[in-house]
RNA sequence: GCGCCCGUGGCGCAGUGGAUAGCGCGUUUGGUUGCGGACCAAAAGGUCGGAGGUUCGAGUCCUCCCGGGCGUACCA
């Protein structure tokens, strides 16, 4: 017996939802589509809201909502201002989502960016959608590659100083990190020439970790990207996690020694090999302290759902955590892992690359500089999680004159000027009679406007927010068409008022909408 | 080799198993003596990488093949 279902239809000549069901039903009711169709209408009671329900070959229910029901819509998206569009599927439940979470070993560069979008994105959609969400930064101050760069830099900043030092095997070659030695060696002169080697490498490891944090907490502002929570590697150590963790593993059986290591047993939970926790010399892996990281969200601070955001190179990693998560004793469905692919980036057709420990790299400041922080947004957003991408700064300056960022702020800021005009011609629109507006353009802006709402919910549980920037455009050629065919402010002043009304509720969802996508809503352009 | 992701008009992308596959850019043709022309209207342009299969129905699900990306460490 299938599940009974109702969907938007896909087009308006199929009214405001419909259902295929009847179709389903008649594999195992062994009757006609049709017949099937018209004997569920007649079950139906009849509702306020529901202006007509039809059958439509071959066993479509389609229905049509009422005018009036549509356009007292409008009076409550007034009132409900800023909070429309917020729903409650969440139910305050805690929700976090961790994304960007480079080590600071350097600046951020192109290819974090798309995380960063993302993660911030879907925080804005959660939180809408009722959920308590919280977003964190992980990163990295213990292991290989942080010494690595403590050496690295330690090196540099003796070089600073005029001292022949040679750079370490695989060291941090980047620029911005002579600059950095450059700016120790003048702001803390040579004390650390002073010190013992290790502890002047440590310590001015450490300031350097803290500087370059600082940094790219200001770049990240730059994409409008703030955090709710920094969370350290360091932390998990400090105060026993890693060590409840692992013992936690141990007593459920999912710990081997051999060859010398440590192994978590992921054979036993269906994985193709086992892998390494601690190494032979005596070290943790990376997946050691994930495992220890999760342990800390999940049973530490209880969330209720964990979304973590990775890029493609660390997807062989997330069915092993999964299934360390599972080890815990954590249902593996409340981790949610979003995978993007790569971007590519390119000027003018030839490939960047974007590696850190050869330097050449463009950063997120040259990016966002060079394309704008709304573009950016959009443009990676626009783009679905699972397709690779290729970001050509060339083109994304050469076209921004003709890109549907400005064709749907344009929108938002020809809405503000017609709010403006009114205005100044000192028309109160607050008592507007919103039944007046049984036009077809202006029903059927209405009806777009309806969508977001729908929108956040289909986001919240699909994790896929690449659906905001294409309702965006769609929601401003609406509103663009509706402008063209009918005249706001005109003589008729109670029309004046009711559609006054409906351009002002347009405006509220489409800055919504920019601002669930922390994009700018600008009253002029 | 194996695993994950992608292949949709010239280009860039949408498309919760459903009705005639959509949108932007580009191309062509029109449009305002009124609220922002950074706009609107219309047209051309598709055997949805290929071949089988499941289904009343497949761009969507399954199998195989082709092409591209990313993995496949006692790196992170």
């Amino acid at each position: 017996m299938p599940e009974p279902f109702i969907e938007r239809s896909q087009k308006p000549e199929h009214g405001d939802y419909a259902s295929g069901f009847p179709l389903k039903l008649a594999r195992v009711a062994g009757a006609k589509p049709m017949s099937i169709a018209e004997d569920l209408i007649g079950l139906m009671p009849p509702a306020p809201e529901i202006k007509s329900i039809v059958a439509a070959p071959p066993g479509f229910i389609n229905f049509t909502l009422k005018s009036d029901w549509l356009t007292n819509q409008v009076d409550s998206i007034l009132s409900a201002r800023d909070s429309y569009a917020n729903i409650d599927i969440g139910r305050g439940s805690r929700v976090q989502v961790e994304f960007v979470s480079l080590n600071p070993t350097g600046p951020l560069h192109v290819g974090n960016v798309r995380g960063a979008i993302l993660g911030s994105t879907l925080a804005n959609v959660l939180s809408a959608a009722g959920y308590d969400a919280e977003r964190e930064y992980y990163f990295n101050d213990a292991g290989n590659q942080i010494n690595l760069f403590y050496r690295s830099l330690f090196i540099r900043y003796l070089q600073a100083l005029d001292k022949e030092a040679e750079m370490p095997e695989a060291g941090y070659m980047g620029n911005y990190l002579v600059d950095l030695a450059g700016e120790f060696a003048s702001t803390e002169g040579d004390r650390f020439l002073k010190m013992d080697e290790a502890g002047a490498v440590t310590e001015l490891g450490k300031l350097g970790v803290e500087r370059v944090i600082s940094k790219i907490k200001e770049e990240l502002q730059l994409l409008g990207i703030e955090f709710d929570s920094w969370f350290t590697e360091q932390s998990l150590y400090g105060n026993g996690q890693y060590e409840r963790a692992m013992s936690l593993l141990r007593k459920e059986g999912y710990i081997a020694e051999k060859e010398g290591a440590t192994w978590f047993v992921s054979t036993a939970l269906g994985e193709d090999k086992d892998n390494v926790l601690v190494r032979s010399d005596g070290s943790p892996t990376y997946f050691a302290t994930d495992i220890a990281y999760h342990y800390n969200k999940f049973l530490e601070r209880k969330f209720d759902r964990v979304i973590d955001i990775w890029g493609a190179d660390h997807q062989g990693h997330v069915p092993r955590l999964k299934a360390a998560v599972g080890a815990l004793g954590v249902n593996p469905e409340r981790l949610e892992l979003i995978i993007h692919q790569m971007v590519t980036l390119r000027r003018g057709g030839e490939t960047v690359r974007v590696s850190k420990r050869t330097g050449d790299i463009i950063t997120l400041r040259e990016l966002v500089d060079e394309v704008g922080s709304d573009a950016c947004r959009f443009f990676f957003l626009a783009r679905s999680a699972n397709s690779q991408m290729d970001f050509d700064m060339e083109l994304a300056k050469k076209e921004s004159a003709d890109n549907p960022v400005y064709y749907v702020q344009y929108a938002h800021a020809r809405i503000a000027s017609i709010l403006r005009l009114a205005e100044e011609r000192g028309i109160d629109h607050s008592k507007g009679d919103v039944s007046l507006l049984t036009g077809e353009p202006e029903l059927f802006l209405v009806r777009k406007l309806l969508l977001l709402p729908e929108l956040v919910d289909t986001i919240a549980r699909t994790l896929e927010p690449h659906h905001l920037p294409h309702y965006a455009q769609e929601l401003a050629t609406v509103f663009h068409s509706f402008y063209k065919q009918c005249r706001v402010i005109s003589e008729d002043e109670d029309l004046t008022k009711a559609r006054l009304k409906l351009v002002e509720a347009a405006k509220i969802v489409l800055a919504k909408t920019l601002h669930l996508m922390e994009m700018t809503a600008p009253g002029k352009m």
